[in-house]
DNA sequence: AAAATTTGTTAGATTAATCTAACTTTATTA
DNA sequence: TAATAAAGTTAGATTAATCTAACAAATTTT
Protein backbone atom coordinates (compact mmCIF):
# COMPACT_ATOMS: atom_id res chain seq x y z
CA UNK A 1 0.00 0.00 0.00
CA UNK A 2 0.98 3.77 -0.58
CA UNK A 3 1.90 6.88 1.78
CA UNK A 4 -0.26 9.34 1.32
CA UNK A 5 2.63 10.97 -0.08
CA UNK A 6 3.33 8.73 -2.05
CA UNK A 7 -0.59 8.54 -3.69
CA UNK A 8 -0.16 12.49 -4.06
CA UNK A 9 3.03 12.25 -6.20
CA UNK A 10 1.39 9.50 -8.63
CA UNK A 11 -1.90 11.73 -8.82
CA UNK A 12 0.14 14.75 -9.96
CA UNK A 13 2.89 12.74 -12.24
CA UNK A 14 -0.26 11.71 -13.94
CA UNK A 15 -2.26 14.80 -14.16
CA UNK A 16 0.72 16.60 -15.34
CA UNK A 17 0.68 14.13 -18.55
CA UNK A 18 -2.93 14.31 -18.78
CA UNK A 19 -2.69 18.57 -18.68
CA UNK A 20 0.53 18.06 -21.88
CA UNK A 21 -1.23 16.67 -24.78
CA UNK A 22 2.28 15.77 -25.71
CA UNK A 23 3.52 12.08 -24.05
CA UNK A 24 6.87 13.10 -23.16
CA UNK A 25 6.49 12.57 -19.65
CA UNK A 26 7.19 15.09 -17.06
CA UNK A 27 10.51 16.95 -15.81
CA UNK A 28 11.57 17.15 -12.20
CA UNK A 29 10.92 20.93 -11.60
CA UNK A 30 7.86 20.58 -13.36
CA UNK A 31 6.32 18.15 -10.41
CA UNK A 32 8.17 19.73 -7.60
CA UNK A 33 6.14 22.98 -8.40
CA UNK A 34 2.99 21.42 -8.73
CA UNK A 35 3.28 19.31 -6.00
CA UNK A 36 4.94 22.64 -3.78
CA UNK A 37 8.10 20.66 -2.90
CA UNK A 38 11.61 21.23 -3.44
CA UNK A 39 13.13 19.27 -6.49
CA UNK A 40 15.63 17.67 -4.24
CA UNK A 41 12.95 16.31 -2.37
CA UNK A 42 11.07 15.35 -5.65
CA UNK A 43 14.30 13.13 -6.67
CA UNK A 44 14.59 11.04 -3.83
CA UNK A 45 10.85 10.43 -3.89
CA UNK A 46 11.27 9.19 -7.89
CA UNK A 47 13.71 6.73 -6.88
CA UNK A 48 11.61 4.93 -4.47
CA UNK A 49 8.81 5.05 -6.96
CA UNK A 50 10.90 3.35 -9.47
CA UNK A 51 11.70 1.04 -7.16
CA UNK A 52 8.07 -0.09 -6.89
CA UNK A 53 7.79 -0.04 -10.08
CA UNK A 54 5.52 2.63 -10.69
CA UNK A 55 7.40 5.10 -13.18
CA UNK A 56 10.03 4.83 -15.58
CA UNK A 57 12.56 7.55 -14.98
CA UNK A 58 16.65 7.42 -15.14
CA UNK A 59 18.78 10.37 -14.14
CA UNK A 60 17.89 13.52 -16.05
CA UNK A 61 15.39 11.64 -17.93
CA UNK A 62 11.79 12.49 -17.81
CA UNK A 63 9.17 10.94 -15.77
CA UNK A 64 6.55 8.26 -17.30
CA UNK A 65 4.68 5.71 -15.37
CA UNK A 66 4.26 2.50 -15.95
CA UNK A 67 0.68 0.93 -16.49
CA UNK A 68 0.15 0.18 -12.35
CA UNK A 69 1.58 3.44 -12.03
CA UNK A 70 -0.89 4.83 -14.60
CA UNK A 71 -3.92 2.87 -12.70
CA UNK A 72 -3.34 3.78 -9.51
CA UNK A 73 -3.12 7.50 -10.48
CA UNK A 74 -6.89 6.91 -12.82
CA UNK A 75 -7.93 5.29 -8.96
CA UNK A 76 -7.27 8.54 -7.01
CA UNK A 77 -8.46 10.70 -9.87
CA UNK A 78 -11.68 8.73 -9.59
CA UNK A 79 -12.37 8.97 -6.01
CA UNK A 80 -11.90 12.25 -6.39
CA UNK A 81 -14.21 13.43 -8.77
CA UNK A 82 -16.88 10.69 -7.19
CA UNK A 83 -16.28 12.73 -3.77
CA UNK A 84 -16.70 16.07 -5.21
CA UNK A 85 -19.52 14.40 -6.90
CA UNK A 86 -20.97 13.61 -3.86
CA UNK A 87 -20.26 16.88 -1.87
CA UNK A 88 -22.21 19.09 -4.91
CA UNK A 89 -24.95 16.98 -4.72
CA UNK A 90 -25.68 15.52 -1.78
CA UNK A 91 -24.29 17.52 0.57
CA UNK A 92 -24.70 21.08 -0.89
CA UNK A 93 -21.76 22.41 -1.06
CA UNK A 94 -20.65 24.98 -3.69
CA UNK A 95 -19.03 24.47 -6.85
CA UNK A 96 -16.06 26.12 -5.33
CA UNK A 97 -15.62 24.36 -2.12
CA UNK A 98 -15.56 20.61 -3.39
CA UNK A 99 -11.97 20.30 -4.27
CA UNK A 100 -10.26 21.06 -1.46
CA UNK A 101 -12.09 18.24 1.04
CA UNK A 102 -12.34 15.75 -2.02
CA UNK A 103 -8.27 16.52 -1.94
CA UNK A 104 -8.75 14.56 1.70
CA UNK A 105 -11.05 11.99 0.99
CA UNK A 106 -9.68 10.51 -2.29
CA UNK A 107 -6.84 9.25 0.03
CA UNK A 108 -9.78 6.87 2.07
CA UNK A 109 -8.66 3.28 1.49
CA UNK A 110 -11.53 1.29 0.42
CA UNK A 111 -12.72 -0.31 -2.54
CA UNK A 112 -16.03 -1.50 -1.24
CA UNK A 113 -16.43 2.64 -0.54
CA UNK A 114 -16.04 3.59 -3.48
CA UNK A 115 -18.58 1.25 -5.72
CA UNK A 116 -21.14 1.87 -3.04
CA UNK A 117 -20.11 5.61 -3.54
CA UNK A 118 -20.64 5.43 -7.11
CA UNK A 119 -23.62 3.29 -7.03
CA UNK A 120 -25.47 5.71 -4.60
CA UNK A 121 -24.31 8.84 -6.89
CA UNK A 122 -25.97 7.34 -9.65
CA UNK A 123 -22.75 5.95 -11.42
CA UNK A 124 -21.98 9.75 -12.59
CA UNK A 125 -20.27 10.03 -15.49
CA UNK A 126 -18.58 13.87 -15.03
CA UNK A 127 -17.88 15.42 -12.21
CA UNK A 128 -19.27 19.32 -10.92
CA UNK A 129 -16.70 20.47 -12.91
CA UNK A 130 -17.51 18.93 -15.57
CA UNK A 131 -14.51 16.51 -15.87
CA UNK A 132 -14.90 12.54 -16.70
CA UNK A 133 -14.51 10.51 -13.95
CA UNK A 134 -12.55 7.42 -14.90
CA UNK A 135 -14.22 3.83 -14.27
CA UNK A 136 -13.39 1.45 -11.90
CA UNK A 137 -10.74 -0.26 -14.21
CA UNK A 138 -9.40 3.47 -14.72
CA UNK A 139 -10.31 4.28 -18.47
CA UNK A 140 -11.59 7.78 -19.34
CA UNK A 141 -14.39 6.66 -21.54
CA UNK A 142 -15.67 9.88 -22.63
CA UNK A 143 -14.53 13.20 -24.12
CA UNK A 144 -12.37 15.20 -21.85
CA UNK A 145 -13.67 18.45 -20.94
CA UNK A 146 -12.27 21.24 -23.51
CA UNK A 147 -13.54 25.25 -23.75
CA UNK A 148 -15.70 26.33 -25.70
CA UNK A 149 -13.06 28.49 -28.16
CA UNK A 150 -11.14 25.28 -28.48
CA UNK A 151 -14.11 23.67 -30.45
CA UNK A 152 -14.26 24.06 -34.43
CA UNK A 153 -16.08 25.87 -36.42
CA UNK A 154 -19.18 23.51 -37.35
CA UNK A 155 -18.98 21.44 -34.25
CA UNK A 156 -21.77 20.83 -31.51
CA UNK A 157 -20.87 20.62 -28.02
CA UNK A 158 -22.14 19.87 -24.62
CA UNK A 159 -21.81 22.88 -22.08
CA UNK A 160 -20.55 21.43 -18.76
CA UNK A 161 -19.65 23.50 -16.38
CA UNK A 162 -17.92 27.39 -16.16
CA UNK A 163 -14.58 28.22 -15.54
CA UNK A 164 -15.13 31.28 -14.21
CA UNK A 165 -17.32 31.24 -11.21
CA UNK A 166 -18.26 35.07 -10.70
CA UNK A 167 -21.49 36.69 -10.09
CA UNK A 168 -20.60 39.03 -13.05
CA UNK A 169 -19.89 36.35 -15.36
CA UNK A 170 -22.33 33.80 -14.39
CA UNK A 171 -25.17 36.48 -14.97
CA UNK A 172 -23.76 36.75 -18.42
CA UNK A 173 -24.42 33.25 -18.69
CA UNK A 174 -28.10 33.16 -17.85
CA UNK A 175 -28.57 36.18 -20.34
CA UNK A 176 -27.32 34.26 -23.51
CA UNK A 177 -29.95 31.41 -22.28
CA UNK A 178 -26.67 28.79 -21.58
CA UNK A 179 -26.91 26.54 -18.92
CA UNK A 180 -25.18 23.27 -17.54
CA UNK A 181 -26.43 20.48 -20.51
CA UNK A 182 -27.07 22.76 -23.26
CA UNK A 183 -25.97 21.74 -26.74
CA UNK A 184 -24.38 24.74 -28.40
CA UNK A 185 -23.48 24.82 -32.04
CA UNK A 186 -20.32 26.90 -33.18
CA UNK A 187 -21.60 28.92 -36.34
CA UNK A 188 -18.59 30.55 -37.28
CA UNK A 189 -15.89 32.49 -36.18
CA UNK A 190 -13.79 35.98 -37.26
CA UNK A 191 -10.35 36.13 -37.90
CA UNK A 192 -10.48 40.13 -37.05
CA UNK A 193 -11.51 39.22 -33.41
CA UNK A 194 -11.51 35.45 -32.62
CA UNK A 195 -15.13 36.07 -31.26
CA UNK A 196 -17.48 33.34 -32.10
CA UNK A 197 -21.00 32.59 -33.38
CA UNK A 198 -22.57 29.98 -31.79
CA UNK A 199 -26.19 28.76 -31.60
CA UNK A 200 -27.98 27.68 -28.56
CA UNK A 201 -31.54 26.79 -28.00
CA UNK A 202 -32.09 27.61 -32.11
CA UNK A 203 -30.92 31.14 -31.00
CA UNK A 204 -27.99 32.63 -32.54
CA UNK A 205 -25.31 34.68 -30.44
CA UNK A 206 -21.79 36.62 -31.16
CA UNK A 207 -19.11 35.82 -27.62
CA UNK A 208 -15.76 37.14 -27.63
CA UNK A 209 -12.89 34.99 -27.20
CA UNK A 210 -12.26 35.65 -23.93
CA UNK A 211 -15.93 34.98 -23.15
CA UNK A 212 -15.56 31.25 -25.06
CA UNK A 213 -12.47 30.79 -22.65
CA UNK A 214 -14.82 29.96 -19.65
CA UNK A 215 -17.34 27.63 -20.95
CA UNK A 216 -16.20 24.09 -20.53
CA UNK A 217 -17.76 21.51 -22.95
CA UNK A 218 -17.64 18.08 -24.16
CA UNK A 219 -17.35 16.80 -27.66
CA UNK A 220 -21.08 15.44 -28.86
CA UNK A 221 -21.13 11.99 -30.02
CA UNK A 222 -23.37 13.89 -33.00
CA UNK A 223 -20.39 15.63 -34.91
CA UNK B 1 -3.82 21.83 13.87
CA UNK B 2 -3.09 18.07 14.63
CA UNK B 3 -1.66 15.22 13.06
CA UNK B 4 -3.41 12.32 12.25
CA UNK B 5 -1.36 10.51 14.90
CA UNK B 6 -2.08 13.19 17.30
CA UNK B 7 -6.04 12.94 16.88
CA UNK B 8 -5.58 9.15 17.60
CA UNK B 9 -3.85 9.72 20.63
CA UNK B 10 -6.20 11.83 22.01
CA UNK B 11 -9.36 9.89 20.43
CA UNK B 12 -8.12 6.79 22.60
CA UNK B 13 -6.82 8.60 25.63
CA UNK B 14 -11.14 10.12 25.31
CA UNK B 15 -11.82 6.45 24.62
CA UNK B 16 -10.15 4.38 27.60
CA UNK B 17 -11.12 7.40 30.16
CA UNK B 18 -14.87 6.70 28.66
CA UNK B 19 -14.70 3.36 29.45
CA UNK B 20 -13.64 3.09 32.57
CA UNK B 21 -16.19 5.20 34.77
CA UNK B 22 -13.30 6.08 37.08
CA UNK B 23 -12.03 8.98 37.01
CA UNK B 24 -8.64 8.57 37.69
CA UNK B 25 -6.88 8.97 34.34
CA UNK B 26 -5.13 6.51 31.69
CA UNK B 27 -1.83 4.92 31.94
CA UNK B 28 1.12 4.70 29.85
CA UNK B 29 1.00 0.49 29.23
CA UNK B 30 -2.82 1.20 29.15
CA UNK B 31 -2.38 3.78 26.49
CA UNK B 32 0.48 2.03 24.39
CA UNK B 33 -2.06 -1.26 24.26
CA UNK B 34 -4.67 0.26 22.61
CA UNK B 35 -3.36 2.53 20.12
CA UNK B 36 -0.90 -0.66 19.36
CA UNK B 37 2.43 0.86 19.78
CA UNK B 38 5.46 -0.03 22.69
CA UNK B 39 4.74 2.81 25.80
CA UNK B 40 8.31 4.40 25.01
CA UNK B 41 6.66 6.02 21.80
CA UNK B 42 3.68 6.91 24.18
CA UNK B 43 6.02 8.54 26.60
CA UNK B 44 6.89 10.93 23.86
CA UNK B 45 3.92 12.06 22.58
CA UNK B 46 2.72 12.53 25.80
CA UNK B 47 5.12 15.42 26.49
CA UNK B 48 4.19 16.81 22.73
CA UNK B 49 0.57 16.88 23.98
CA UNK B 50 1.51 18.13 27.20
CA UNK B 51 3.36 20.66 25.39
CA UNK B 52 -0.16 21.76 23.44
CA UNK B 53 -2.24 22.08 26.39
CA UNK B 54 -4.01 18.85 25.74
CA UNK B 55 -3.22 16.95 28.29
CA UNK B 56 -2.26 17.19 32.09
CA UNK B 57 0.25 14.82 32.89
CA UNK B 58 3.30 13.95 35.11
CA UNK B 59 6.35 11.80 35.32
CA UNK B 60 4.90 8.28 36.06
CA UNK B 61 1.53 10.10 36.69
CA UNK B 62 -1.93 9.21 35.16
CA UNK B 63 -2.82 10.95 31.73
CA UNK B 64 -5.91 13.00 31.87
CA UNK B 65 -7.45 15.37 29.37
CA UNK B 66 -7.43 19.02 29.35
CA UNK B 67 -10.95 21.25 28.29
CA UNK B 68 -9.43 21.14 25.32
CA UNK B 69 -8.17 17.82 24.63
CA UNK B 70 -11.62 16.09 25.69
CA UNK B 71 -13.31 18.39 22.92
CA UNK B 72 -10.84 17.76 20.52
CA UNK B 73 -11.48 14.21 20.90
CA UNK B 74 -15.68 14.55 21.13
CA UNK B 75 -15.64 15.97 17.47
CA UNK B 76 -13.26 13.25 16.30
CA UNK B 77 -15.95 10.57 18.34
CA UNK B 78 -18.49 12.59 16.94
CA UNK B 79 -16.78 12.97 12.86
CA UNK B 80 -16.75 9.02 13.63
CA UNK B 81 -20.51 8.02 14.80
CA UNK B 82 -21.26 10.59 12.05
CA UNK B 83 -19.82 8.89 9.61
CA UNK B 84 -20.41 5.20 10.40
CA UNK B 85 -24.39 6.20 10.40
CA UNK B 86 -23.76 7.38 7.04
CA UNK B 87 -21.36 4.10 5.34
CA UNK B 88 -25.00 2.06 7.26
CA UNK B 89 -27.93 4.59 6.28
CA UNK B 90 -27.48 5.49 2.92
CA UNK B 91 -24.08 3.21 1.11
CA UNK B 92 -25.49 0.04 2.66
CA UNK B 93 -22.90 -0.94 4.51
CA UNK B 94 -23.03 -4.02 7.19
CA UNK B 95 -23.27 -3.47 10.96
CA UNK B 96 -19.49 -5.21 10.78
CA UNK B 97 -17.88 -3.62 8.01
CA UNK B 98 -18.62 0.39 9.34
CA UNK B 99 -15.82 0.76 12.10
CA UNK B 100 -12.53 0.21 9.89
CA UNK B 101 -13.73 2.89 7.15
CA UNK B 102 -15.09 5.61 9.64
CA UNK B 103 -11.44 5.20 11.49
CA UNK B 104 -10.16 6.86 8.21
CA UNK B 105 -12.88 9.11 7.93
CA UNK B 106 -13.09 10.79 11.23
CA UNK B 107 -9.61 12.32 10.39
CA UNK B 108 -10.85 14.45 7.26
CA UNK B 109 -10.44 18.13 8.31
CA UNK B 110 -13.91 20.51 7.63
CA UNK B 111 -16.06 21.90 9.60
CA UNK B 112 -18.39 22.37 7.82
CA UNK B 113 -18.52 18.82 5.74
CA UNK B 114 -19.54 17.57 9.27
CA UNK B 115 -22.27 20.09 9.50
CA UNK B 116 -23.39 19.26 5.88
CA UNK B 117 -23.94 15.77 7.33
CA UNK B 118 -25.28 15.71 10.42
CA UNK B 119 -28.44 17.54 8.12
CA UNK B 120 -28.02 15.43 5.30
CA UNK B 121 -28.41 12.41 8.10
CA UNK B 122 -30.87 14.19 9.93
CA UNK B 123 -29.29 14.89 12.92
CA UNK B 124 -29.08 11.30 14.14
CA UNK B 125 -28.72 10.83 17.74
CA UNK B 126 -27.00 7.53 17.57
CA UNK B 127 -24.62 5.68 15.60
CA UNK B 128 -25.37 1.68 14.49
CA UNK B 129 -23.84 0.26 17.05
CA UNK B 130 -26.24 2.22 19.72
CA UNK B 131 -23.93 4.61 20.53
CA UNK B 132 -24.27 8.20 21.61
CA UNK B 133 -23.23 10.90 18.67
CA UNK B 134 -21.97 13.62 20.36
CA UNK B 135 -23.24 17.55 19.66
CA UNK B 136 -20.88 20.39 17.87
CA UNK B 137 -20.48 21.67 21.17
CA UNK B 138 -18.90 17.93 22.26
CA UNK B 139 -21.98 17.51 24.40
CA UNK B 140 -23.37 13.81 24.94
CA UNK B 141 -26.70 14.41 25.60
CA UNK B 142 -28.65 11.08 25.64
CA UNK B 143 -27.57 8.13 27.96
CA UNK B 144 -25.18 5.97 27.30
CA UNK B 145 -25.19 2.65 25.80
CA UNK B 146 -25.50 0.06 28.10
CA UNK B 147 -26.29 -3.75 28.32
CA UNK B 148 -29.46 -5.24 29.18
CA UNK B 149 -28.09 -7.60 31.71
CA UNK B 150 -26.98 -3.76 33.55
CA UNK B 151 -30.64 -2.72 33.92
CA UNK B 152 -31.80 -2.36 37.09
CA UNK B 153 -35.09 -4.34 38.31
CA UNK B 154 -38.42 -2.47 36.95
CA UNK B 155 -36.85 0.14 34.60
CA UNK B 156 -37.69 0.62 31.53
CA UNK B 157 -35.10 0.68 28.03
CA UNK B 158 -34.86 1.28 24.55
CA UNK B 159 -32.68 -1.54 22.37
CA UNK B 160 -30.55 0.01 20.48
CA UNK B 161 -27.97 -2.48 18.88
CA UNK B 162 -26.95 -6.55 19.80
CA UNK B 163 -22.75 -6.62 20.37
CA UNK B 164 -22.94 -10.53 19.22
CA UNK B 165 -23.94 -10.13 15.43
CA UNK B 166 -23.83 -14.10 14.42
CA UNK B 167 -26.77 -15.22 12.73
CA UNK B 168 -27.33 -17.96 15.23
CA UNK B 169 -27.83 -15.15 17.92
CA UNK B 170 -29.94 -12.98 15.71
CA UNK B 171 -32.64 -15.53 15.24
CA UNK B 172 -33.09 -15.83 18.44
CA UNK B 173 -33.43 -11.88 19.15
CA UNK B 174 -35.75 -12.35 16.16
CA UNK B 175 -37.67 -15.49 18.01
CA UNK B 176 -38.12 -13.74 21.48
CA UNK B 177 -40.06 -10.56 19.10
CA UNK B 178 -37.09 -8.15 20.24
CA UNK B 179 -35.83 -5.81 17.69
CA UNK B 180 -34.05 -2.21 17.18
CA UNK B 181 -36.22 0.42 19.45
CA UNK B 182 -37.97 -1.94 21.09
CA UNK B 183 -39.07 -1.16 24.35
CA UNK B 184 -38.32 -3.93 27.01
CA UNK B 185 -39.15 -3.93 30.81
CA UNK B 186 -36.97 -5.52 33.90
CA UNK B 187 -39.28 -7.55 35.47
CA UNK B 188 -37.01 -9.36 37.56
CA UNK B 189 -33.91 -11.06 38.47
CA UNK B 190 -33.01 -14.59 39.12
CA UNK B 191 -30.07 -14.55 41.54
CA UNK B 192 -29.85 -18.16 41.02
CA UNK B 193 -28.53 -18.07 37.73
CA UNK B 194 -28.61 -14.39 37.30
CA UNK B 195 -31.27 -15.10 34.47
CA UNK B 196 -33.76 -11.87 33.55
CA UNK B 197 -37.37 -11.49 33.01
CA UNK B 198 -38.34 -9.12 30.68
CA UNK B 199 -41.42 -7.76 28.92
CA UNK B 200 -41.34 -6.30 25.63
CA UNK B 201 -44.62 -5.81 22.86
CA UNK B 202 -46.68 -6.93 26.27
CA UNK B 203 -45.32 -10.16 26.40
CA UNK B 204 -43.15 -11.56 29.15
CA UNK B 205 -39.43 -13.80 28.59
CA UNK B 206 -36.96 -15.12 30.40
CA UNK B 207 -33.72 -14.86 29.37
CA UNK B 208 -30.57 -15.79 31.08
CA UNK B 209 -27.44 -13.29 32.09
CA UNK B 210 -24.99 -14.12 28.79
CA UNK B 211 -28.32 -13.52 26.40
CA UNK B 212 -28.81 -10.18 28.31
CA UNK B 213 -24.82 -9.60 27.72
CA UNK B 214 -25.06 -9.39 24.03
CA UNK B 215 -28.31 -6.76 23.95
CA UNK B 216 -27.46 -2.86 23.70
CA UNK B 217 -29.49 -0.72 25.77
CA UNK B 218 -30.38 3.16 26.67
CA UNK B 219 -32.19 4.24 29.50
CA UNK B 220 -35.56 5.15 28.64
CA UNK B 221 -36.71 9.29 29.44
CA UNK B 222 -39.79 7.41 31.54
CA UNK B 223 -38.08 5.78 34.50
C1' DA C 1 31.21 26.83 -29.99
C1' DA C 2 31.51 29.26 -25.69
C1' DA C 3 28.79 31.41 -22.17
C1' DA C 4 24.78 31.66 -19.68
C1' DT C 5 20.68 29.73 -18.06
C1' DT C 6 17.77 26.17 -16.81
C1' DT C 7 17.13 21.74 -15.07
C1' DG C 8 18.30 18.00 -12.30
C1' DT C 9 21.29 15.64 -8.65
C1' DT C 10 23.82 14.71 -4.41
C1' DA C 11 25.17 15.05 0.34
C1' DG C 12 24.06 16.15 4.75
C1' DA C 13 20.73 18.14 8.20
C1' DT C 14 16.01 18.19 10.28
C1' DT C 15 11.44 16.64 12.05
C1' DA C 16 7.86 13.31 13.40
C1' DA C 17 6.93 8.92 14.88
C1' DT C 18 8.42 4.81 15.81
C1' DC C 19 11.50 1.01 17.84
C1' DT C 20 14.87 -1.71 21.25
C1' DA C 21 17.30 -2.14 25.33
C1' DA C 22 18.59 -0.60 29.60
C1' DC C 23 17.06 1.67 33.50
C1' DT C 24 14.01 3.74 37.42
C1' DT C 25 9.97 4.21 40.02
C1' DT C 26 5.82 2.44 41.99
C1' DA C 27 2.94 -1.31 43.45
C1' DT C 28 2.32 -6.04 45.02
C1' DT C 29 3.23 -10.00 47.58
C1' DA C 30 5.53 -13.28 50.28
C1' DT D 1 9.76 -4.86 55.08
C1' DA D 2 12.45 -6.81 51.63
C1' DA D 3 12.00 -9.10 47.26
C1' DT D 4 9.57 -9.35 43.10
C1' DA D 5 6.73 -7.77 39.55
C1' DA D 6 4.54 -4.23 36.98
C1' DA D 7 4.51 0.24 35.12
C1' DG D 8 6.85 4.03 33.31
C1' DT D 9 11.11 6.48 31.49
C1' DT D 10 15.36 7.46 28.96
C1' DA D 11 18.85 7.23 25.45
C1' DG D 12 20.02 6.12 21.09
C1' DA D 13 18.79 4.06 16.45
C1' DT D 14 15.64 3.92 12.37
C1' DT D 15 12.46 5.37 8.62
C1' DA D 16 9.88 8.61 5.72
C1' DA D 17 9.65 12.98 3.98
C1' DT D 18 11.32 17.12 3.79
C1' DC D 19 14.90 21.00 3.47
C1' DT D 20 19.42 23.83 2.08
C1' DA D 21 23.48 24.37 -0.34
C1' DA D 22 26.71 22.93 -3.50
C1' DC D 23 27.37 20.72 -7.69
C1' DA D 24 26.60 18.52 -12.55
C1' DA D 25 24.28 17.98 -16.89
C1' DA D 26 21.50 19.65 -20.56
C1' DT D 27 19.63 23.32 -23.12
C1' DT D 28 19.41 27.88 -24.91
C1' DT D 29 21.35 32.16 -26.22
C1' DT D 30 24.71 35.07 -27.93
Amino acid sequence: MLSITEENYIKHILSLDLESSSNLGVGTNELALSLSVKPSSVNVMLKKLREKALIEYEKYGKIQLTEKGRLFGMTIIRKHRLWETFLYQKLDFTWDEVHEVAEQLEHIQSVKLVEKLDKFLGFPKIDPHGDPIPTEKGEIKIASKLFLSEIQTGKKCKMVSVKDNSAVFLKFVQELGLSINNEIEVLSKLDFDESIEISVNNQKSRVSKKFAQNICVILSDKN
